[in-house]
RNA sequence: GUCCCCGUCGUCUAGGGGUCGAGGACACCGGGUUUUCAUCCCGGCAACAGGGGUUCGAAUCCCCUCGGGGAUGCCA
């Protein structure tokens, strides 16, 4: 870490015309799905105004700060492919992008607030705030710290630090005062400085800053226009608010996004389960699906189309015609979403797609031309891209065993009656040639089966499974040689 | 508890005073195409939280109630 040291504040503070806006994940963890999404609503609405995109590394809090989770954070931005044109890896003009660089900064924003006495001392232990804040619990009102060290002295100051007290710093509420603001997606909000449980710490006893009252300094240096943000921090607003009036900031506009929740109706959180983005990202979700998702999470295109390209979110979204009410994420929508770009992936994107996950499964993916031709008979059976871990054996090995479901198709009279025929027919007229085109019509002849009864024993036989490619598409894949082997596999055992 | 935000099918939404006996999508159920599961196509089920206003007319505007969520941290 490393501490600049801060420019006059004066010349800190920019104006700008164009729009400026940022993402500023806080580095304590894999990058959630609904932080995934502010990220995606900032990051169209800058691709649709022509903003500057900033990202910022909010990693005021040193204990649970990490430098692997801001990698992962941006690897996985990237990985989306959003991309922003200031942040700690890229630079700007309006640096450091890190909390943490600037501490420099914030240290002179509170001497400030100090000598102003917008702020003061606090002595007050974490222990005594607790027994305060447990007094408020059970007498069922709400706790608002009592500024019982607003007004210290200096002796009293002494005397409290010789105890070994290290004091935090708080901000003196104004009584009395109104603020209000009008938020781009929810409207008009206001609030009375008396409701917003009273003189809130802005520096921690150790010295580092606290987020509501930095996050606006940030705002305002970076010459950020438009903060869009989830609505869990509406009602800190205000705070940050109060803050800037007391430091002669100017504050940004807003634009409250509402909420993701999860299946309970609660805020999504690492308790859901599924909501770390690298998740997705290693079951084969693809960008362009889990962007479509989320965006259409708390949107809607004119058209009321729903799979939609990129383009054509950003053409159509606006900053106002979002949302005002949370919404419940729909795994299973999001799935069926990502089949259907899947499915429209031209088959080269689809084989570099795929191939990873045809060799996680445990299968040689060195020939290409062989992987795109599985890739073009399994395409379409698939939702997420590593559906194709459980298809893909169907064709790299030899004779694989039939699953349960297989299994007991091949058991039964119509089973062995195919298993039967197809023995037969590969014993005599069919061959390497003509196999593909020939084996069904002619087990079809042999057996007098049709229709279902005859393609799933045959598709039991040939693939192992009940599920799986197109017959036709697929025999020639698999090939002669394996066909052959797996007939004979299933002539010993099930007949 | 207090403050703030929100409230159309189970879920995501369209709608913004008459064209709404409320439209689309996921899920679910039925049917069709496919000599096969799936894909694809067609059909069905299913909602304006409740109560008061305002208005000739309210899902749409206002108020109350109820319900949900968020904040209330030396987290962000």
């Amino acid at each position: 870490m490393t501490i600049i040291t801060p420019p006059p504040i004066t010349r800190q503070i920019t104006r700008e015309s164009a729009m400026r806006v940022r993402f500023a994940p806080s580095p304590t963890g894999y990058i959630h799905i609904g932080n995934v999404r502010t990220a995606i609503i900032n990051y169209l609405i800058a691709q649709k105004t022509g903003a500057v995109m900033v990202l910022r590394i909010e990693d005021t809090d040193m204990e649970r700060s990490t430098v692997e989770s801001e990698k992962s954070i941006m690897e996985d931005l990237k990985w989306l492919g959003i991309r922003w044109q200031e942040g700690p890896d890229v630079g700007g003009n309006h640096g450091p992008y890190r909390q943490s660089e600037r501490f420099g900064i914030y240290r002179e924003y509170t001497e400030k607030l100090l000598a102003q006495g917008d702020a003061y001392h606090c002595y007050c232990s974490q222990e005594e705030l607790d027994a305060m804040r447990a007094e408020a619990e059970s007498k069922g009102t709400a706790f608002t710290y009592n500024g019982k060290c607003r007004n210290l002295t200096p002796e009293q100051k002494k005397k409290l630090e010789a105890e070994g007290r290290r004091p935090t710093v708080r901000f003196r509420v104004p009584d009395g005062e109104t603020v209000s603001f009008r938020d781009h997606i929810k409207g008009p909000v206001t609030f009375s400085s008396e409701n917003i449980g009273g003189d809130f710490i802005i520096v921690r006893s150790d010295g580092t800053p606290i987020y509501n009252y930095i996050v606006t300094i940030d705002d305002t240096l970076m010459g950020i226009t438009h903060v869009i943000r989830g609505e869990d921090h509406l009602s800190n607003t205000p705070k940050q608010i109060l803050v800037a009036r007391a430091l002669g900031l100017n504050v940004p506009e807003y634009a409250h996004l509402a909420l993701v929740l999860g299946p309970d109706r609660t805020k999504l959180s690492k308790r859901h389960g599924i909501t770390s983005l690298n998740l997705y990202r290693e079951e084969g979700y693809l960008p362009e699906a889990l962007i479509n998702y989320l965006a259409m999470l708390g949107w809607a295109s004119d058209t009321g189309e729903e799979i939609i390209p990129i383009k054509d979110i950003i053409a159509q979204i606006d900053i106002t015609n979002l949302a005002k009410s949370a919404a419940i994420f729909d795994f299973q929508k999001l799935k069926w979403m990502n089949g259907k770009h899947l499915r429209e992936l031209p088959l080269d994107r689809a084989t570099d797609l795929f191939t990873p996950f045809i060799a996680k499964a445990g299968y040689d993916v060195s020939d290409r031309k062989f992987i795109e031709r599985i890739v073009s008979v399994v395409q379409v059976k698939c939702e997420v891209l590593s559906d194709i871990g459980r298809l893909a054996g169907i064709f790299m090995e030899d004779a694989p065993e039939p699953d349960d479901e297989a299994a007991a198709m091949l058991r039964s009279e119509e089973g062995r009656q195919v298993i039967e025929a197809a023995a037969a027919l590969f014993a005599g007229e069919i061959n390497a040639g003509n196999f593909a085109e020939s084996l069904v019509n002619a087990v079809k002849d042999r057996t007098g089966l049709k229709g279902k009864k005859l393609f799933m024993p045959l598709r039991a036989l040939i693939t192992g499974r009940l599920q799986g490619p197109e017959l036709d598409q697929a025999l020639p894949v698999i090939g002669f040689e394996r066909v052959s082997k797996r007939i004979e596999r299933c002539r010993k055992t099930f007949c």
